[in-house]
RNA sequence: GUCCCCAUCGUCUAGUGGCCUAGGACACCGGCCUUUCACGCCGGUAACCGGGGUUCGACUCCCCGUGGGGACGCCA
């Protein structure tokens, strides 16, 4: 096959947000696709009129946006297809490879508790399969599965699955309301929008078979499969809300940059050597689905953390400033000055695992006036070290090189001259100027801040160590 | 219960019969650097689920067991 005819899709359904999991799905088809000069295509499995919602379908739309997957087609929306989706019903009722059935939901839900409690396998057991049914208002249509032989996947990433065709049982294609059920739609909209590749979660593993009869029965060419495994949680229990935010855009909210939850994810299952940090060309040349690991991974929030932090520290100014910047407007800090936020990110950015870390350790810069930490302010901002404060306001003006490299130089002969060490003197102006023991290099805060501003805060901090407290 | 899948450090993983005294990364623990905190650097603890085979030789192949996950909807 030649790979620039590679078509692969994404397929959510809208009735939640872009999950983790489903995000590396996602992930995994737009590199294979990538990497292959494929087309891929998105497209909203929206056939669940009730719990379909539009919102739902946005919230995707934007996570798949944030992390840069972009797709080449579509988004298509399953429901808008369903004239498609009854023709193909009908022509499988014609050729006597589909039946309508009017079995109740409540007697089919207890056929099958009868049958799980009884230890049997919970299958449709065929009431109306001969009955020869015609339309009606609440009928369902079933797909006449055969019961003899085995139905083998040929899986990409799993290897060749072979199920005894007796396990595979009537499924219903089309609903009361006249819409599709979901194996039968996915069917219908893979093969005629040409999918060649599908890539999609482990959980699906057991449906193909039934939709390897349907392509059969509908005269299609099935398309290769790669079944990926699922992302546990801690608990090795399926990820969810318990194990801690599982939505795309809450990483947004938290500060996470999508290119360390995109290398992230791709490493949760994939891998290529022992190599660990990826750019995305790199990503799109080397990602294969034979390098995708078979077993079920547990997602790791502190590797995320840790990649969140590599990726703070080298990532590009003019993008880290833009990321930057709702969560200062969140804080009510005014980032208006380009120059003075530059310099603020660069103190920072080795400091910050999250952009919610960084935007609440500035807060210092932007305050008018700092808040003291008491057990800082108790320590540092006393009689003895105001001294080495007013030292040093006594000569800031007549520094000439007031820089990085200037201030230092000029704090330490300072230290010596007053017989005491470094750590002492930018302990007590580290308070002053930050309010807390804790805080960038003293003297890139000096820079960032400004003489006028540092001049002020340790005239502050005097006149509270005036005050007595 | 039935069917399907999986199984290397706590976690993500490398490893495709001898290169394994099992490698890397996160986390953790030491140390160095140092104006605090980070960053960075150096070092350490830590794993082949169990039992049978096959083979001169198994982490690697086969079988059984155990454990975990998934599926069994008029959800997708």
């Amino acid at each position: 096959m030649a790979s620039d005819q590679i078509r692969t899709r994404f397929a959510p359904s809208p009735t939640g947000f872009l999950h983790i999991g489903g995000a590396r799905t996602a992930l995994f088809n737009w590199l294979y696709t990538r990497r292959h000069e494929g087309t891929f295509v998105l497209r909203v499995e929206d056939t669940d009129q009730v719990r379909s919602t539009e919102e739902s379908t946005q919230a995707i739309l934007d996570a798949m946006t944030w992390l840069g997957l972009n797709w080449d087609e579509g988004p298509y929306f399953q429901a808008e297809r369903v004239a498609i989706h009854r023709e193909m019903v009908q022509k499988l009722i014609d050729e006597g490879k589909a039946y309508y059935c009017t079995c109740s939901p409540s007697e089919l839900e207890a056929k099958r508790k009868k049958a799980l409690t009884e230890g049997r396998k919970p299958k449709y057991d065929g009431t109306c399969r001969n009955r020869g049914l015609s339309r009606s208002p609440d009928a369902v249509v079933r797909f006449l599965c055969p019961e003899v032989g085995v139905t083998v996947m040929h899986d990409l990433i799993k290897g060749n699955i072979s199920f005894n065709n007796e396990e595979l049982d009537d499924l219903i294609i089309e609903r009361a309301d006249g819409y599709p059920t979901y194996n039968f739609a996915v069917v219908v909209d893979d093969a005629q929008m040409g999918i060649t590749h599908v890539i999609r979660g482990d959980d699906h593993v057991n449906n193909t078979p039934k939709q390897i009869r349907i392509y059969e029965a509908l005269g299609y060419e099935a398309p290769l499969f790669g079944h990926v495994p699922m992302i546990l949680g801690s608990d090795k229990a399926r990820l969810s809300k318990r194990h801690g935010a599982t939505s795309v855009m809450a990483y947004q909210e938290m500060g996470y940059l999508p290119e360390a939850l995109v290398k992230d994810l791709v490493r949760l299952g994939w891998s290529h050597g022992d190599q660990e940090i990826f750019t995305l060309e790199e990503l799109v040349r080397k990602f294969s689905l034979e390098a995708v690991g078979k077993s079920a991974a547990v997602f790791n929030p502190e590797k995320l953390l840790w990649l969140n932090q590599q990726y703070i520290m080298a990532y590009p100014e003019e993008k880290l400033v833009e990321a930057m910047h709702p969560f200062w407007e969140k804080r009510v800090f005014d980032a208006s000055n380009r120059r003075f936020i530059s310099k603020v990110t660069a103190d920072l950015r080795t400091r910050a695992k999250t952009l919610v870390e960084m935007a609440d350790a500035s807060a210092f810069y932007f305050q008018q006036e700092v808040e003291y930490d008491p057990a800082a302010a108790a320590k540092f901002l006393t009689p003895e070290y105001g001294s080495h404060l007013e030292a040093v306001v006594e000569r800031i003006s007549g520094i000439g090189d007031y820089t990085k490299d200037g201030l230092e130089t000029f704090l330490r002969a300072l230290a010596e001259e007053r017989g005491t060490k470094l750590k002492w003197i930018a302990q007590a102006l580290r308070v002053a100027l930050t309010g807390k023991t804790i805080s960038p290099g003293i003297d890139e805060v000096m820079v960032t801040l400004g003489k006028e501003r540092v001049i002020e805060r340790i005239e502050r901090a005097l006149a509270r160590i005036g005050a007595g407290n």
